[in-house]
DNA sequence: CCAGAATGGTTAAGCGCTTTCCGAAAAGAT
DNA sequence: ATCTTTTCGGAAAGCGCTTAACCATTCTGG
């Protein structure tokens, strides 16, 4: 007898029904709240009941139905991860550790992509505040910064990654991007280099590694030339177009600083077309220190992210704003490394 | 008056409560009941009421909670696509296909990264069930099918991505592998090459792949040597190092046909490494046609996947699935092309 | 031996929605 | 003018769970 299914679990057709708590309830002869309780560890259960009960779960196999607890509870256990494109190896790298740590933490995550569009943007968030997820991730290169401050101030949480706000205050993680800027161009500069292009996307951090080369240049009395620095948005083709651009003026720079590697790529890809050799023509710098940069030939010389440590950053303040909103926010910079390999040299002599 | 907010809303410290679905019935002074309707376009409602609760909705901005819908409803919205690693290219462009045309459909995506282990599958797919998503897709690599099978004899709606078993009938979208390994290494032989090594994932669609590769040479009574045939798990550096092996030889192979273009930019960099050039000393030919395959030097050739039609196919067979469980299975297969750049020619001659 | 404190378990309300069933009113048919 | 439909909207049950409040034991110490 002990085996026996019985007979609400056998519907028409043979299909099975999934057992509630009642059904739970009912087999160990004991009350929902109990076996409520058991499953979720709460009050105080003696050991036989206990045993009991999740005998009885085993037997059924019975799994809570978290939708019905989160409407309870008011809580999903379930973060948003806004980003501008999974398939963006950056977002990608990132999204796994941020991913990864939210699991550790018991929580599931919803990875949406909305390629720098409004549109998309407003439809993704309004559809995941309807879907009561307990905080938003949201990563750099979202546009409409509007947006986030309006259900920030209905008290939804909300950190910052890689993207910084000036008009209102939120949780942010990112890596120092000025100093990145800094140490790519300073490693430039003291391999020789007088003349460095720049290909920047167009969103905050690229405009902050931007001021560190300004500053840079000016500190080491390197005049700066408006038509070296390129603002554009980030793909391989971009980061192409944009080199082949550079390389088009009568002096053409001896090195270029990417604001991230994927248009590095794109700029060796630009040179190497135009019979140019890195790093022995043109030094090529990126940032990030994504998979790609190791694949190119030669390797790319770029400036490293910390991000398994954001990410695990991140999620760690995301649920502590989560658990006490009151709490005051703050901004964690992480330092960023510059990883020599082989796309940097010294410039060509001409006599 | 009009714009003026009532009390329930402002709570002790400001903080604002989400308005429900009753606070939109009472200000419009409807039932709830019609307030549901005019928000599902179900029943039938006046056009006057409609506008009336409309504006309602508008003026308190309300969003209706979908997790007590999908409680009613039996029905989240939401899918489960299960892959071994979303920072794997690969993967993370599929999903990104995946996610567009689910969320074109209405759906939500959980992406869970699994890493070939069957723990953490297990643990994903249980806590899945337990968000009580709709339907599954699981993509190739996942490693306990006999725990897909399992909740596949519960009912719940599964389809498998560039993965085939045969102990069950599910639905499957995939490339033809076969096909696909038949038209690498075609292309090698009519290049004049005769010592043909392979580098393969232990994964079913390797399989399937690397028969293509016997059956060709059979066909073209080219002897098969094991030794060149080595199987390890996808990564650049499992790539290289295989290449080492299989370089180490006595005779040594002229073309290699890496099962994907992961392990084809390892091998590259082994080839690289030894001194050897691509495509003089060695011919490479990967398999995927991943961004990668554009950024190496001498750029890839490669077997392309229609990642898109195939995502987008997934999509919409488990859907009819969802709504349709007593349809019976179907296994689609999309053909792959053959993409020739530039780290395939002749062999070296030899007097 | 009994008041008071633990301990172990139950009852019942309620989370925010969907949907069936029903009744009233309006519209059409005779 | 009366009867039948049709249209519109409401009442209420219920989805599967959590939790506050409560009650019934058993345990403790004076």
């Amino acid at each position: 007898m002990v085996h026996m299914c019985f007979v609400s679990f056998i519907m028409g057709e043979g299909e099975r029904i999934k057992p509630t708590i009642y059904d739970v309830a009912k087999e160990a002869k004991v009350s929902i709240a109990t076996v409520s309780k058991v499953i979720n560890k709460t009050g105080s259960i003696s050991d036989p009941t206990r045993k009991k009960v999740n005998k009885v779960i085993q037997r059924l196999n019975y799994k809570p139905n978290v939708v019905a607890s989160a409407l309870t509870k008011k809580q999903t256990d379930t973060l948003a991860l806004i980003i501008p494109d999974i398939s963006n190896v950056f977002f990608s790298e990132i999204s796994r550790f941020i991913e990864d740590k939210a699991h550790e933490m018991g929580l599931t995550l919803f990875i949406c992509s909305t390629d720098y569009n409004e549109e998309k943007e407003r439809r993704y968030i309004e559809l995941l505040q309807s879907k009561q997820v307990d905080g938003f991730i949201i990563a750099s290169g979202f546009q409409n910064i509007h947006l986030v401050e309006e259900f920030h101030q209905n008290n939804i949480p909300v950190t910052l990654l890689a993207q910084d706000n000036l008009t209102e205050s939120f949780n942010v993680v990112s890596v120092d991007d000025y100093r990145g800027g800094f140490l790519a161009v300073n490693h430039l500069v003291s391999l020789g280099h007088q003349n460095i292009a720049v290909i920047a996307e167009r969103v905050h951090s690229s405009t902050l590694r931007l001021h560190a080369y300004r500053d840079l240049l000016g500190m080491n009395g390197i005049p700066i030339k408006e038509e070296n620095i390129i603002r554009t948005t980030a793909s391989i083709q971009n980061g192409e177009k944009a080199m082949l651009e550079l390389l088009q003026k009568e002096i053409r720079p001896t090195a270029v600083f990417a604001a991230n590697d994927i248009l590095a790529v794109g700029a060796m890809k630009a040179a190497r077309s135009l019979g140019l050799e890195v790093p022995r023509d043109l030094s090529v710098i990126g940032f990030d220190n994504m998979i790609l940069s190791t694949t190119t030939v030669p390797e790319l010389t770029t400036v490293a992210q910390p991000i398994k440590d954001m990410a695990e950053k991140i999620v760690d303040v995301l649920i502590r704003q989560i658990k006490m909103p009151d709490l005051a926010k703050e901004r964690t910079l992480f330092v960023p490394e510059l990883i020599v390999r082989e796309s940097t040299a010294q410039p060509p002599k001409f006599e």
